[in-house]
DNA sequence: AATGATGTCAACCGCCCGGTG
DNA sequence: CCACCGGGCGGTTGACATCAT
């Protein structure tokens, strides 16, 4: 390696670093002119000194059109929560809901928001854990289950219902949103704005599949749920569709009903 | 005002997977 | 079937900004 400017440049000869306005127009023009793709051949095409992967990250992470810039939403926060309690990190997959917004940026946002917050709950968990080190045992388990104010966690299994397989979920509470975890079933639910910005396709695509068949009780779970937030949602046009045998989903009319065996998202 | 701690985010690294010859 | 290559993805790093002491 050798440092050039406060650039580097890598073995193979590519620099590196932070990318400058001539980079990133000089790979703008070439993309928009001849399209993603190929990325090897449009850093040498495009006359940039860079590797492929650098050029296509650049470009899916920054200079792409249509990317959102700022703060993510309140929504949007709640939305990777759901979406991670369901995927944990595919970040890509998460991202797909997330209309503008890059992988990199929600990784990094989960990363600084949530892992520090499940740093502090440990912390202070630990920290009554010590100072309740001479309490009586019911009391002591009574304050482990404790959670800090703003994230709950559930253990729930696994598709496969392995007990030593368990994931743990993480949702934060929500005005709206509520969670209900069964024996072999967990439920989330998310703001009702979920389909006014969601494609309905990504939605329905993204739609969790849980297993074969609900057991009766889970039915009644999803029956409840749906009856809930059909009193809740009201706002913004949406409108959640109610199938007191099978679930119930968000919907932009009644059209949209989800009426399969399977999991939800919401 | 100085300094250390912490937060943020762009960019890189390394692994994996699918396509191709 | 296998090796190679390019692209995609999640994890990690490092520079800079901001905050706390």
């Amino acid at each position: 390696m050798v440092g050039l400017m406060g650039w580097v440049v890598g073995e193979q000869g590519w620099r590196k670093g932070p990318w400058t306005p001539e980079e990133d127009k000089l790979l703008s023009q070439y993309v928009t002119l001849h399209g993603e793709g190929r990325w090897s051949s449009v850093s040498r095409c495009a006359g940039l000194n860079r590797s492929g992967k650098s050029c296509r990250l650049r470009w899916v992470n920054y200079l792409r059109p249509g990317l959102k810039r700022g703060q993510i939403t309140p929504q949007e926060e709640g939305i990777i929560i759901e979406l991670h309690a369901l995927w944990g990190n595919k970040w890509s997959t998460i991202a797909r809901y997330l209309p503008g917004r890059t992988d990199n940026e929600i990784k990094n946002y989960w990363r600084t928001h949530f892992k520090k917050k499940e740093r502090s709950t440990r912390k202070s968990s630990e920290r009554r854990r010590t100072q309740n080190a001479k309490i009586k045992p019911k009391q002591q388990q009574h304050d482990n289950e404790e959670v800090g104010s703003q994230i709950n966690q559930v253990m729930i299994p696994t598709t496969q219902g392995n007990n030593n397989d368990k994931q743990e979920l993480t949702f934060m509470d929500h005005p709206i949103s509520s969670t209900m975890v069964d024996q072999n079933l967990a439920i989330s639910a998310a703001p009702p704005t979920l389909s006014s910005w969601m494609d309905d396709n990504l939605f329905w695509g993204g739609v969790w599949n849980y297993g074969d068949q609900l057991a009766p009780q889970q039915e009644q779970i999803c029956s409840k749920m749906a009856l809930s937030f059909q009193n809740q949602a009201t706002t913004n046009n949406n409108i959640i569709s109610a199938n007191n045998n099978n679930g119930f989903s968000w919907g932009e009319d009644l059209n949209n009903i989800y009426s399969d065996h399977h999991g939800f998202i919401f």
